[in-house]
DNA sequence: CGGTGGGCCGGGAAATCTTCCCGATCTTGC
DNA sequence: GCAAGATCGGGAAGATTTCCCGGCCCACCG
């Protein structure tokens, strides 16, 4: 059913900025064996592009205003196994990288490479494979050596989203809202964060946000 | 000497990110009276390539990693204060927009807008018009009307100094035992900040002061 | 299987912080 | 002297934080 059958890679992009998606196609169709038949603008619409074009390859900002990058590509792999999604980001901090791929992620490219490290990745998990760039696995590797794990390897994932949505500025309400939870247990998270960081104020954890790169600033 | 004299619009793109530039070309070539004739992929680099070509209008991102954009522009305004400069950002608070024109833009538009406005705003820029993009006048239209004229301005040095050692996670417990006031003291001077500045929650204050370059971080 | 551990979600209650009110002092400038 | 404004803090109501608890689901394991 999906166009890779027979031929080419088909392709869907989700990206919240239009001018970054002209730049995937620019570069995707360099390639002739590539289709990119889809874009999707946020986390929400993503799933359902997908649903509807079936892409052989999802190619996908993670850092997307509202609903986590991480949720979407969960809730994708959770209706589609075999679906191939590729993160493709600005940060290359550990933690990101570990959560796309817990997630389901087939592979990680970031937006400072070479625009053709992209296609080859792609090429890479359209065949099923893993892939990431250099960068992104030299991280990884530096991470898997060293014993002294950072502050946020005991961060389980949701505790990771509600601190980025902290230090982004977001208020309790708003966390609680675009997450779908209560604020008692935004609160709770809060408190827990604090207490498995080590920080003791808001502003600490800012900080430590920014430092590890979870928030842009 | 420049090549805008008989003809088009000649165009220095810069951020860091080789995908993102792609995406800067495919829209602007589909201008005919657009030249992209150069890129840079980092602030430093931003101002030899505008020396080497002397663009008419300088396309940037300014939130890129070493050196701030604002400063970019600045080296740049300083030796050609002709030049123009169109600042092409993800982010668009208040606080980074009114920088960006301080520091000599000429235009303001955010990654999220459509591909036409950017278009639209370097002509004008060429023109030596003031441009930016609707969120982005949004932003600066509610901080003009706003008692809060400059934000900062207006901030006591007691408050900025209180605010600065928030933003760098003190407690209020060690505020007020550096400034020998009391606690109470620290919170109310607290609560005024954010009424002042718009900001809702430490965490914004956080940010606000990292902008203002009041914190390192 | 059933058990165990972990992540996620929230209630309860006390402690703390925030907000918005108020008045006090002190300096500055007219 | 007097007005303006910056600094300092109390009081009280409301919001947040902390720490405790239990329930749910899922993955792993004996």
């Amino acid at each position: 059913m999906t166009a890779s059958q027979t031929k080419g890679i088909s392709i869907l992009l989700v990206d919240d900025h239009p001018v970054v998606r002209q730049g995937y196609r620019r570069v995707l169709e360099t390639q002739s064996d590539f289709d990119v038949t889809a874009e999707a603008e946020d986390a929400t619409s993503a799933y359902a592009a997908f649903k509807a074009h079936l892409p052989d390859v999802v190619v996908m900002d993670i850092s997307m205003p509202g609903a986590s990058g991480l949720e979407a590509i969960r809730n994708i792999r959770l209706r589609a196994p075999r679906a191939r999604i590729l993160v493709f980001s600005m940060h290359s901090e550990a933690v990101l990288v570990k959560a796309a791929f817990k997630s389901g992620a087939s592979g990680y490219v970031t937006k400072s490479s070479e625009p053709m490290v992209l296609v080859q990745a792609i090429r890479s998990v359209a065949r099923g494979e893993r892939a990431m760039s250099d960068d992104v696995a030299h991280v990884l590797a530096l991470e898997s050596l060293s014993p002294s794990a950072s502050v946020f390897e005991q961060l389980g994932e949701r505790e990771i989203e509600i601190l980025r949505q902290l230090a982004a500025g977001s208020t309790q309400e708003q966390i609680a809202s675009n997450l779908n939870i209560s604020m008692k247990t935004v609160q709770n998270y809060q408190s827990l964060i604090k207490t498995k960081t080590g920080m003791r104020t808001d502003a600490q954890l800012v900080r430590l946000a920014a430092e590890y790169g979870l928030t842009s600033l």
